[in-house]
RNA sequence: GCACCCAUAGCUCAACUGGUAGAGCAACUGACUCUUAAUCAGUAGGUUUAGGGUUCGAGUCCCUGUGGGUGCACCA
């Protein structure tokens, strides 16, 4: 065991650990503060290297001299000169540090103290390389931030990626180093925060209001979903965080905005998946006076726009399928779909008739479900697979949307609709229920569902009944899963591949 | 929540029907002033996820816990 430790904690480290320390002392001994305050640091690498010839130095090596600075990710030394490639956050760059031309002790200190994962600024004029490769020939560089733990090593070689980093659990615990080390990350949530800026610009620019409402609530509502409870001490009561914004957004038009929006954290106490976190993303919009149908038109266009935003083009590509959301979608009814699948028109038909339809189409359902439950599992097994394309189905049950207007035509179903896409839901949307009485009646409704052990129910929201009580113009409201949205646009199969810290057991 | 699969060096992975843990990269020492998965010579690095059991002997078999993945159920 070599005793060179300066401190006596050094010793309780694994050897690579320890051997950093060591160095950060040396750098120390050496006058180099290893966490300097700032770095003039005038160009992103690949602004650096866009026009990079009209840049390059001359055959004295003189030229423009040039900063940059991030993170080191490859060294190769050869004696008295060395490579490294240097990464900030939008590209990469090749540093050439000839000891002749950085001094004697900057080279030793390249040489010896420096490693993959420090954060450097390097000044200096570019060239070539024989291999054509752009590349900074340092004059000076700088010691921004020591890197005391080993970075995961990724070499690349003809657009073969070896050894990549791809544990997901390291991934999304040290989600710090995926970024740090796997540049298509990055991307996934540039492409989310472009989706998150388009919402916001197509609704701004459409006379829509972006409002706050409480995430941490007295009652919670606006969904079918469990929640989250925690305790308030001044008050020495129970709140919930939101499972959805409805109720609140409602009031607002109740109080005369007409067009208003939120993107809010939900939270909804139940299981995590590929589709489900805990705390998720919903874009939540209302528009007076409007009906599902102009929302139908208005998400299409919100869909197109986004997808142009987000992708810079409206064809989309999700598992290996090409669908252009410039296109209209596909419209058609609940109920079209299912006599489509089953031969059989089930408006208005009993648990029992739908069960009978169902055994015949190998749907599994169970005695203790409802007409709404056997719907819904119809749906699922025989009709969303085949969803591929955009679509938009609408005019649901009434039993399955307990805030939801009955339709004009059909007491027996609601104006509401929801878009599709690769079989994937995109939003929930419907003519807001507005007449006090019959909000009040499904609330009671819902009461009894709850008595009869559903637990997951809408609970009767007395001040929001007594808002609508006020009066709420004719309404048509939208809610879309921004994560959903964001795993379509960015190709990926999980949640937690578009989520930064996505829940995980601790 | 239930079922199945997985957990070995900092990273990516080996280790046959149980026989005493190995490679590449990273690290360390040295050589090398256009390398780029740099190369060459050498060195070090492990409580095999945790705990228990079976066995002469366990990374390997059994049980339990923890964490992850996949599928089912519920939901967006």
């Amino acid at each position: 065991m070599p005793n060179e430790s300066s401190s006596p904690s050094h010793e309780d480290l694994n050897e690579i650990l320890r051997l950093r320390r060591e160095k950060l002392d040396k750098l120390r001994a050496l006058g180099v503060n290893p966490y300097p305050y700032r770095f003039e640091k005038d160009t992103h690498i690949p602004d650096l290297l866009r026009d990079f010839d009209s840049k390059i130095e001359n055959a004295e090596h003189v030229g423009p001299v040039f900063s940059i600075a991030g993170r080191i990710h490859t060294v190769r030394i050869m004696g008295k000169a060395g490579f490294c490639h240097v990464r900030d956050e939008f590209g990469e760059m090749q540093i050439y540090v000839q000891r002749d031309r950085v001094g004697e002790q900057a080279y030793e200190i390249f040489r010896h103290l420096l490693d993959i994962g420090d954060i450097i600024g390097v000044r200096g004029t570019v060239f070539r390389t024989k291999t054509g490769e752009p590349t900074l020939r340092a004059q000076s560089f700088e010691l921004l931030s020591k890197s005391l733990h080993p970075l995961p090593v990724v070499k690349e070689c003809e657009g073969q990626v070896f050894d990549a980093f791809t544990d997901k659990e390291a991934r999304y615990r040290q989600r710090y180093l995926d970024l740090a080390v796997n540049p298509s990350v990055r991307e996934i949530f540039r492409v989310r925060a472009r989706i998150i800026s388009a919402m916001r610009e197509f609704l701004d620019g459409r006379g829509f209001l972006e409002v706050e409402t409480p995430a941490l609530q007295p009652l919670y509502g606006g969904a079918l979903a469990k929640p989250f409870t925690t305790h308030y001490n001044v008050l020495d009561r129970d709140f919930f965080l939101r499972i959805a914004d409805e109720l609140y957004l409602k009031r607002l038009l109740v109080g005369g905005l007409e067009r208003v929006y939120e993107i809010s954290k939900d939270f909804r106490n139940e299981g995590m998946d590929k589709f489900h976190n805990p705390e998720f993303t919903m874009l939540e919009f209302y528009q007076a006076y409007a009906d599902y149908r102009d929302l139908m038109d208005l998400s299409e266009e919100l869909f197109r726009f986004v997808a142009r935003a987000a992708l810079g083009t409206t064809e989309v590509t999700y598992q290996g399928r090409t669908i252009d959301f410039a296109k209209p979608f596909r419209r058609v009814t609940f109920f079209d779909l299912l006599k489509q699948a089953t031969g059989t028109d089930l408006v208005g038909a009993s648990a029992r008739e739908l069960a009978e339809v169902a055994l015949k189409h190998d749907v599994p359902i169970t005695r203790e479900m409802g007409e709404g439950k056997i719907l819904d599992e119809m749906m699922k097994t025989l009709v969303r697979p085949g969803l591929l394309e955009p679509t938009i189905i609408c005019d649901y049950p009434l039993s399955l949307s307990p805030l939801a207007k009955k339709h004009r035509d059909d007491p027996r179903l609601v104006e509401r609709f929801q878009p599709f896409a690769f079989g994937l839901e995109l939003g929930n949307a419907f003519s807001e229920l507005n007449d006090p009485l019959d909000q009040r009646e499904r609330f009671e409704a819902q009461r009894k569902l709850k008595e009869a052990g559903d637990e997951e129910t809408q609970p009767l929201d007395e001040d929001f009944l007594r808002a609508l009580e006020t009066g709420m113009p004719p309404t048509a409201g939208m809610g879309i899963g921004v994560d959903r949205l964001a795993m379509l646009l960015t190709d990926q199969t999980s949640i937690r591949e578009v989520i930064l810290f996505p829940q995980l057991r601790s």
